[in-house]
DNA sequence: TCTGGGGTCCTAGGACCC
DNA sequence: TCTGGGGTCCTAGGACCC
């Protein structure tokens, strides 16, 4: 039977920080959100000590100081870095290879191993583990089922249970019943906190009682991927790897500001780098966008919900240059803009994206001039990436930016900076 | 009293994932 | 005082067209 294998790093984000500080190892650590907002990573001591994932770092704070709990702000330039070793790895143990976020994949295994028996299955999926674990230093989780969505079950025990040793084959287990019944539903890839809530009220609660709901019901309440989800459980593959050069649909930068502005000038300064960015990352994946839309999050005092406000338009012509979606940006913010307002935070939004040789191609009238866009724009990547992101920036971009998030407790940038590799004292 | 049918596109909202 | 950021897909309803 053919296998899906989900490789998953274990406490990604604080696993990398401990590649570079083994100092962290054995002791409670957690990396927080940007601006040092939430917990998003904990290690297994932190875990322990009972820090929630997503909690409120300021709510934390007593219980950090108590436990001497290690509080990091993330590096997401170290983490991405890292997460492409990992995937070089797992990709040349694999037949084919589908980066599903930046610390898990989806394999399937090499067509060309002769497995003796099932069991020799696992014994490769160790033989992967161990070869991240020596080429990246980072820990990894295998899982296998016979679907994708088994194969995330079959990882689940592989953290969970000890005595797998982080490696767990679910495909035609003589015991399938009884770990399914074991399981909660709210584990499940595909069933969140509302779904688990609903399949609660009728009386489910173990992914066992899930497979053996009518097919019918669960169309209706769950929609058709509810379904999938489902017949993926009960062993039905609906769901194969996924392409890998696939485009996104929509590019979204946005980011909290560390102090809140109530200035158009300083508004403009975080759309500009915000869209900036939006931008190269369109054009790496050889994209233009036709439409833009701007958010802002204002707040008001004493109050603690936040109010949207939002902005769309539409291009002409799509485009993936930067002054031209930038001055679509600026149209949008000067529409939203209100004097005495206070923000808190703003972002870009990117959708409906064609290929960009496509547009070159067909706008005839304007070929010329986009061929210079177009070399600009590459030039200004080539350099940013060669040198270091910002290296050259618009200058509505400003140099102040007050508005600019404080990441107070951040590890140097070890891989992919050169003012900022680690020292080693002898 | 009667008031088509069917297709497409867009949007908003809701669910999920990491 | 302080609560992240970036994605995907589905569905229902309205607008519009023929």
């Amino acid at each position: 039977m053919k296998r899906y294998v989900l490789a998953d790093c274990n406490n990604f984000f604080v696993s990398c920080e401990r590649v570079f500080n083994p100092r962290l190892v054995g002791k409670p650590v957690v990396v927080l959100s940007s601006n040092d907002g939430c917990v998003i990573a904990r290690s297994n001591e932190a875990k322990k000590l009972g820090v929630p994932m997503g909690a409120p770092a300021f709510q934390c704070k007593e219980m950090f100081a108590q436990y001497k709990v290690i509080v990091l702000s993330s590096n997401f330039a170290l983490y991405s870095d890292m997460s492409s070793r990992v995937m070089h790895v797992l990709a040349e143990a694999a037949q084919e290879i589908e980066v599903y976020s930046v610390d898990e994949a989806f394999l399937t295994f090499p067509e060309a191993l002769a497995a003796p028996d099932a069991a020799y299955y696992t014994e490769y999926a160790r033989t992967i583990k161990h070869d991240v674990y020596k080429k990246v230093g980072l820990p990894i989780s295998l899982g296998m089922g016979p679907t994708k969505t088994l194969a995330k079950i079959a990882n689940y025990l592989a953290k969970k249970r000890g005595e797998f040793g982080g490696v767990f084959d679910i495909t035609d287990h003589p015991e399938f019943d009884a770990i399914l019944k074991s399981i909660p539903v709210g584990e499940v890839w595909g069933i969140g906190r509302r779904y688990a809530k609903l399949l609660q009220r009728f009386g489910i609660e173990t992914v066992y009682q899930l497979t053996q709901c009518k097919d019918d019901w669960l169309r209706k309440q769950m929609s058709i991927i509810g379904l999938k989800t489902v017949m993926e459980l009960r062993g039905i593959p609906c769901l194969d790897l996924q392409d890998q050069d696939s485009q996104n649909k929509s590019i979204t930068v946005s980011r909290s500001f560390g102090k809140s502005i109530s200035d158009l000038q300083q508004l403009q300064e975080a759309v500009t780098c915000y869209m900036s960015s939006a931008a190269a990352k369109l054009r790496k994946q050889q994209s233009v966008a036709k439409m833009i839309t701007v958010f802002m999050v204002s707040s008001v005092r004493g109050e603690s919900y936040r109010t949207y406000h939002t902005t769309t338009c539409m291009l002409e012509i799509p485009t993936a240059y930067t002054p031209d979606l930038l001055a679509a940006a600026f149209h949008c913010l000067e529409k939203l803009f209100k004097k005495g307002t206070v923000y808190k935070k703003a972002g870009v939004i990117l959708q409906d994206f064609y290929d960009a040789d496509c547009i070159q191609t067909t706008v005839v009238r304007e070929t010329p001039q986009l061929e210079k866009q177009a070399a600009i724009m590459q030039t200004l990547d080539t350099i940013n990436n060669l040198l270091g992101k910002n290296t050259i920036f618009f200058a509505s971009a400003g140099t102040e930016r007050v508005w600019q998030a404080k990441t107070e407790k951040k590890s140097p940038a070890y891989t992919t900076s050169w003012h900022e590799l680690l020292t080693i004292k002898i």
